[in-house]
RNA sequence: GGCCCGGUGGUCAAGCGGUUAAGACACCGCCCUUUCACGGCGGUAACACGGGUUCGAGUCCCGUCCGGGUCACCA
């Protein structure tokens, strides 16, 4: 027995499996060509975040643009930061935005035959492939504290040397069985390293998917592989996970970068394939004239819940979010107008280099379009539904008599050119409120052009007397037009453009002070819709009470 | 500070040695119009800077500046 072969008794005793025990019961993927096998892995610190949508949206199209599959994979390995159902809020999170997982832990349980899929769960795995390289002298036990490592810091940084633990500032690294025994015995915690065999002065060259070239240093450092508690860090779980999962493509935040040399080694030294590796630019934030990351404390929309409480539909985020994906999503867009997403021919490639500005502008915008080519019955199922969960007093109103709500939502809409008023569904309430008597505020003012007081109420009266509440558009406008000639109104828009002087109005200031006097309000979707939704007696009321308002 | 990655209108961006430097959002104007929207048409607005290479540079090279990331027993 060498040395080296002693220290992995000592280190881990327990563990008696080799990794070809693993390589055998997680063997390659049966996959057509080119088919990528993607993952997310989030660590369970809390609900969904923006950025895990949007790694989750790339990782989702680019499985499923190559016949391939997507995966999760936990990574609680950091016990200090998990949240108690932080698992859950991810994956029902994701489902909410239409994304679901292959593999892994899915809305539907947990399934694969690559598993586990939580990291907490696969301690021996990263174990036996870490006795592996003890055996192999790659890797070894280091016992430094927190202490003698930051006082090592502080003299590389006096020096002005790179800092880190590497080369001759590895204390450790030829640690003797006997040392590392006796230190054992006397009950010392340790790590275990990596003992690397990089060197600054070669560079590394890999190809990302979205960046392209990338040459590096070599990695140099002997990192830490196995915690003191035995829990591995994320560069080891990552190499190991990876293959023994078959990832074929590790696209991940571009804040990896600058660790892939570490993991490029990893491979290397397991006797890994490595990866296809994608790193993806962040989504920033505009703060304080300078654009930085989107963060979960500091930006109420960088936890995706933030957009589900304000009603923004969740394909119309995802939407969007494919238009920072891919640049040329927006054009496949216009030219596949209902087309779903996924049919979208994603390539990584097309992604941008440097992180995009939150566009919360563009958002609305997107969304109101998908709002507008969404059925009246829809919109109003999906705002009573959002009412019911976040606003109940709204949902009161809504569901007190659900046709009347339809109607209100059916005007102008299911048309060629619907209207596009609602962004997000908790536009609905302002948009929708004088239709209900409870939240109905009266407002007789400012009327239009130079129509007075007693104009007003005499044109009301007028209208009042000729209004039909089954008139249909057309009729409804003739009588709009039939009351104009005995006030010195334009009897047409045309006529009164031609000579604005010789007329006290036109129709559409007729129509305003009908507006006016019904809605409160100066601006509404089409009045003759309104009119007949509301009906008969409320409309008189409202008109009796205006002109009883333009009376004194 | 070392090492990486970036830098085209306010924002997202196309561009791959020769273009009047696309398009979308936002903004402005006009048209349409029962108001407002929608829609249509038009407009304002950009290659960070300096050197090369080349007949020709947003595109290639170098430097400067600016922004971002990373240098943990966090991921």
């Amino acid at each position: 027995m060498t040395d080296f072969e002693k220290m992995a008794e000592l280190l881990l005793p327990d563990i008696n499996k080799t990794p070809d025990y693993y390589e055998n019961i997680y063997p390659e993927r049966n996959l057509p060509e080119g088919a990528a096998v993607t993952r997310i892995a989030p660590s369970p610190t809390g609900y969904l975040h923006l950025g895990v949508l949007f790694m989750a949206l790339t990782n989702r199209i680019t499985a499923d643009s190559t016949g391939g599959l997507m995966f999760i994979r936990i990574e609680d390995t950091d016990k200090k930061r998990e949240v108690q159902g932080g698992t859950e809020d991810i994956v029902n999170g994701l489902h909410n935005f239409g994304i679901d997982l292959d593999e892994g832990f899915t809305f539907e349980g947990q399934k694969g035959s690559y598993g586990p899929y939580r990291q907490s769960d696969r301690a021996e795995i990263y174990q036996t492939y870490v006795k592996e390289l003890i055996k192999k002298g790659l890797a070894y036990p280091c016992f430094c504290t927190a202490e003698e490592l930051e006082a090592v810091r502080n003299e590389q940084e006096k020096n002005k040397i790179r800092t880190g633990y590497h080369g001759e500032w590895a204390k450790h690294r030829n640690i003797s069985y006997d040392e590392a025994k006796a230190l054992i015995d006397e009950g010392k915690p340790y790590v275990v390293r990596l003992k690397s065999g990089g060197s600054e002065e070669r560079r590394i060259v890999f190809t990302d998917g979205i960046k392209g070239k990338i040459e590096m240093p070599e990695n140099d450092e002997d990192f830490v592989l196995l915690k003191s508690d035995g829990i591995p860090t994320y560069h080891f779980a990552h190499a190991v996970d990876d293959h023994l999962m078959r990832t074929t493509h590790v696209i991940r935040g571009d804040e990896w970068i600058s660790s892939t040399p570490k993991h490029l080694e990893l491979f290397k030294i397991l006797g890994f394939k490595a990866p296809k590796y994608a790193h993806v630019a962040p989504i920033m934030k505009m703060d304080e004239g300078g654009k930085r990351k989107i963060s979960k404390r500091k930006d109420p929309e960088a936890a995706v819940r933030y957009f589900i409480e304000e009603g923004f539909p969740p394909e119309a985020v995802i939407e969007y979010l494919m238009t920072i994906a891919s640049s040329e999503f927006e054009q496949w867009r216009r030219a596949n107008k209902l087309e779903d997403y996924k049919k979208f021919p994603f390539k990584l490639k097309k992604m941008s280099l440097s992180g995009a500005l939150f566009d919360g502008q563009k958002l609305l915008d997107v969304s109101r379009n998908i709002i507008s080519v969404k059925s009246a019955a829809e919109v109003s199922e999906k705002i009573t539904a959002w009412a019911e969960q976040f606003d109940g007093e709204f949902a009161a109103r809504l569901n007190k008599d659900k046709e009347f709500t339809g109607k209100v939502f059916a005007i102008d809409r299911d048309v060629p050119k619907p209207r596009k008023d609602l962004a997000k569904w908790s536009d609905a309430k302002e948009y929708s409120a004088y239709f209900f008597s409870e939240s109905f505020v009266p407002c007789y003012e400012p009327l239009p052009g130079k129509i007075d007081n007693k104009t007003a109420a005499e044109l009301l009266e007028a209208y009042l007397s000729v209004y039909d509440p089954a008139d249909e558009q057309s009729e409804w406008f003739e009588k709009i037009k039939g009351i104009c000639p005995q006030f010195g109104f334009a009897p047409d828009m045309k006529a009164y453009k031609a000579n604005p002087d010789e007329f006290k109005g036109n129709p559409g200031e007729v129509s305003t002070v009908i507006r006016l006097a019904v809605t409160g309000r100066v601006n509404t979707p089409d009045l003759c819709g309104i009119m007949r939704t509301l009906g008969k007696e409320e409309v008189s009321n409202r008109i009796l009470k205006a002109i009883d308002y333009y009376k004194n």
